[in-house]
DNA sequence: TCCTTAGTAATAATCATTCTCGTTTAGATC
DNA sequence: GATCTAAACGAGAATGATTATTACTAAGGA
């Protein structure tokens, strides 16, 4: 469900808020970039487009896209958090050394049930595989053993 | 598997390290606390023992206990990283509105394996299950619906 | 067009974490 | 026990991501 300008509008609209130029080319770039960016790089990339623009902006302009779930926050330890625009449910696998995310679509994975003791003491809302890892370039790079 | 006092001296001789007394009182505090603490927290507890002790010198040993493998990081989103003393493979559950962290020790989820196209593209170390949801203090206090 | 209010930009503040560096100390050696 | 040296410590500064403050601007309804 890939969203359009046009809908993003719509939806802004809906929830009360205002339509900006800003507000539309963060959207574009998420659009067109894909991946799982940083707000900084979020940034670095409207910049083009709007040089006079703050980067305390796109941290406010993603937290309202959070708020209408039309992005979710991906953050891994202390890194700076990433964002990735929702679509179909979905999984990570992680490389632990460059930290490059890679979505895993796996039926398998969405029914992964929690064991009672949870369901006992936890309202479960989802959950969320994520798999560690070198990817292919980080193990070509690495050394063979230390 | 337990560590005492004793085997954490050893350990450290073992690694080269040396032993000190704030690091027996930070092995000590994550012993007798368990759970999931954040450095501050951890730092917090120590310093009633010892209060001309460094906030630096808690990281630094919560770096070498990490390098040797006693505890692991836990961390979710852009909040302060946790730590937890290394015991069983297990996952968690994770409360989003207090972020308490409940370990999780089932079998099954050991079990859940990566797809195909994951083992094409990573090499595959590990993986973990994180459930998400409200926990019985937060469900109680929560609003019903809004 | 006017008006209200949300959005923006600039800047300061905050928070977790890391770095720097001078001082102390564990533990090996004598 | 005295001496030595690398490792560890403490204090505070520096960094980097994020959040808060505030005055100005502009979106969009009346």
């Amino acid at each position: 469900m890939k969203l359009s300008v046009k809908t993003i509008t719509e939806r802004f609209r809906g929830s009360g808020r205002k339509v900006t130029p800003q507000r539309v080319a963060v959207f574009e770039v998420l659009c067109e970039r894909g991946g799982h960016p940083t707000v900084d790089q979020i940034y670095q990339e409207v910049r083009k487009r709007f040089p006079m623009m703050s980067l305390n902006t796109v941290y406010q302009i993603m937290e309202a896209l959070v708020e209408m779930k039309i992005v979710s926050p991906v953050s891994h330890g202390q890194e700076a958090a990433r964002y990735e625009t929702d679509s179909a449910p979905h999984h990570h696998a992680i490389c632990v050394l460059c930290k490059r995310i890679v979505d895993v679509f796996d039926p398998a994975l969405g029914r992964v049930r929690p064991p009672q003791a949870v369901k006992d003491r936890f309202q479960v809302v989802g959950h969320r595989v994520e798999f560690f890892g070198y990817c292919a370039d980080c193990q070509a790079s690495r050394q063979p053993a230390h």
